[in-house]
DNA sequence: CGATGGTGTGAACGCGCATTCACATTGTTT
DNA sequence: AAACAATGTGAATGCGCGTTCACACCATCG
């Protein structure tokens, strides 16, 4: 029965992997120590062993997302080099990114995070304007560009974007899966392109 | 220490009332029968005299929320003639609504919704859809006097302005207040009205 | 006036789950 | 090889909380 023993950091990483999608697939309320010890092959004690407690496995969960997002922002200034066409390929991403995780969302919204120590709020809040500001650069770009209006702040843009990209997001997995994501996101980012575009 | 006796029409409107201003100043993990039976002025086990359960607790939080978002439509469409000006104004009230009512957000993610009866999913989805629809009419009302643009869905129109809040509100009640809502509001307003205003 | 049904009370039960602890095993250092 | 630190195990503990139940009160009806 017994696992191989394994260094601290790898079960570090193993362990806010598995949390991130039983997070994903089931929700944080089936968020336990039991499941996540279940998925890395170990006794529930034995997390014990890596994280202080499961406060600390979830806050090695939101660094988790802030990396994901991050890459994915990487990725599309990577893939192009007009800011517009990046931000267009970001909300792709985005979108998938928020389908195949279903449970990051929630995670933001959990209980699980109003309920924990103050600091887990102020760390979302990190996350997210990490996000933001990543994105904010790319529209910065795009406006010294003259492809983007330059009387909208940066700052706002990104959130718009943001939200351009939630409410699919929602509606997708509040429906199964049978909200029409792709289709309202064409859609919408037709319109939003319209408004942020220099013409 | 006893409690009048009440009707149980009334009592379930108050534990209905009870619930939201919950789950709206402390995020739905607070949400339980001691607080609510506090907040009424009952014991614990007399909730269950006008409930279920819980889950049957929630669901009519729930109701409360189609309720007063119905309403804020209603508002709307009555204040103004002109349906561009009614959404502008929607979008106010929809805000105000969120921010005054934090937990609303957190209980559309709420484990305590996803953890529940697989119809728990479909109800909100119902909820969200019909205020969706209400905007929707609101929407068409606007192509048919030519005062939006005939080229969008008018669903897709009425999902975007949901997004338009909706992070927003997220990224103003993660910062306890500070993320300036309204500044955003009226950025975003501006270029969604340019995006979907005939011209 | 007695019966019946609706409402409120307090105590108790039971479950899920985070956390702890004593002990076993393995790997590394001296 | 001996000692020690790191990791894994199984059992036990304790708490929060939803729910149930037996009992008390009170209004209304026959």
């Amino acid at each position: 029965m017994a696992s191989e023993k394994q260094n601290t950091e790898i079960r570090q990483e193993q362990i806010a992997v598995a949390a991130l999608r039983i997070i994903g697939q089931h929700g944080t309320r089936a968020l336990n120590v039991v499941r996540i010890a279940g998925i890395v092959g170990l006794v529930p004690s034995a997390i014990y062993r890596h994280f202080g407690g499961k406060d600390d496995v979830i806050d090695a969960v939101l660094e988790l997302v802030r990396k994901r997002l991050r890459a994915n922002v990487a990725a599309v200034a990577a893939e192009s080099r007009d800011p517009l066409e990046a931000l267009r390929l970001l909300v792709d991403r985005h979108i998938t990114f928020l389908c195949e995780n279903d449970g990051v969302s929630t995670l933001i919204f959990s209980d699980q995070v109003y309920s924990g120590p103050k600091k887990r709020k102020v760390k979302i809040y990190g996350v997210i304007n990490d996000y933001l500001q990543e994105i904010t650069k790319l529209v910065r770009d795009g406006q010294e560009k003259q492809l983007i209006r330059g009387d909208l702040e940066p700052a706002a843009i990104a959130v718009m974007l943001l939200g351009l990209v939630q409410s699919p997001a929602i509606l997708w997995h509040l429906s199964e899966g049978n909200f029409g994501v792709k289709r309202q996101t064409e859609q919408a980012w037709r319109a939003f392109e319209r408004a942020i575009r220099n013409s």
